[in-house]
DNA sequence: GCGATCCTGGCC
DNA sequence: GGCCAGGATCGC
């Protein structure tokens, strides 16, 4: 479910949990662990949340002291906040009960998702998150930057490349489709047989769908939800995505599906060449 | 690089 | 019943 401004959205509304410490932690059964064991998390316990941060697709809820938590939502993964006597929902595979009653529930029926612990205030001593690309939105992230990644892998083609997260941390399916349309790009095309200048306005075309996302709310095609519960608005300013047979929203051209890597892609052949 | 795989649920 | 779904990893 949750592509780069779902978990940007998810994070801001959590921030009204920073200061709050931890009365005590439930995993689920199943709950799906990441390197870490029931009993470290377990020992979270008493320890105080002093910050919500983003990498990529991750959430990283920094606590005082030593390790912190780290959560990836997968396809199907929820984070909600409630009052800890709310009724639990199905696939409830981590309940965090703060000492003030309220209560952070991570929800996920497919268990795509990950709970994980890292030491690292950054995560980059969790593997994933070790091996993301820049962030989208730091300064550092250059289109000569972005260049030189993109040529190390030649036969990819723009929508894998897209969808890697070694190299644009934070796309999934929704947003590369519209990174490309915003690109005016093939998805099929092959980096080996795209421009530097091409490449660089794939870059500044997933930033902007990316920011696009976050200013609304990201994407509630079914069930997303932020951590209060509020659905996105994003779906109604997609350009291509789920949109075969129909026009782009923007009336330029035709939208078409296609399979790449397993999974579909919409695009619009008047446009993106 | 690509396909299979991990899961559940919803839709046709 | 089969197919599809917002993701990432592992093996070839």
């Amino acid at each position: 479910m949750p592509e780069l401004p779902e978990v940007e959205t998810i994070r801001r509304s959590l921030q009204p949990l920073i200061g709050a410490t931890i009365r005590a932690l439930q995993l689920s059964p199943v709950a799906p662990l990441k390197n870490c064991a029931a009993s470290a998390v377990a020992e979270l316990a008493q320890r105080t949340v002093v910050g919500l941060h983003r990498r990529g697709k991750f959430l990283l809820v920094a606590l005082d002291r030593a390790s912190h938590l780290v959560l990836h939502l997968g396809m199907s993964g929820q984070l909600r906040m409630l009052a800890a006597d709310m009724p639990l929902a199905r696939h409830t595979h981590l309940r965090i009960t703060f000492e003030d009653r309220r209560e952070l529930r991570y929800i996920d029926p497919r268990r795509f998702g990950g709970i994980g612990l890292c030491q690292s205030a950054t995560g980059e001593d969790f593997p994933g998150i070790a091996r993301l690309g820049p962030e989208l939105n730091d300064a550092r992230f250059t289109p000569d930057v972005f260049v030189a990644h993109c040529r190390r892998h030649p036969l990819l083609n723009l929508k894998a490349l897209c969808l890697d997260q070694r190299i644009l941390a934070g796309l999934g399916n929704i947003y590369a489709c519209e990174a490309l349309y915003c690109a005016a790009l093939s998805p099929t095309r092959l980096v080996r047989d795209t421009p530097d200048d091409a490449l660089a306005r794939l870059l500044a075309g997933a930033r902007r769908a990316l920011q696009l996302g976050i200013d609304q709310g990201g994407t509630t095609l079914k069930d997303y939800v932020d951590g209060l519960g509020h659905r996105g608005k994003m779906q109604d300013f997609l350009q291509v995505y789920d949109r075969e047979g129909r026009h782009t929203l923007d009336g330029r051209g035709s939208v078409v599906r296609i399979t790449q890597q397993g999974r579909s892609t919409w695009w619009c052949p008047e446009v993106q060449v």
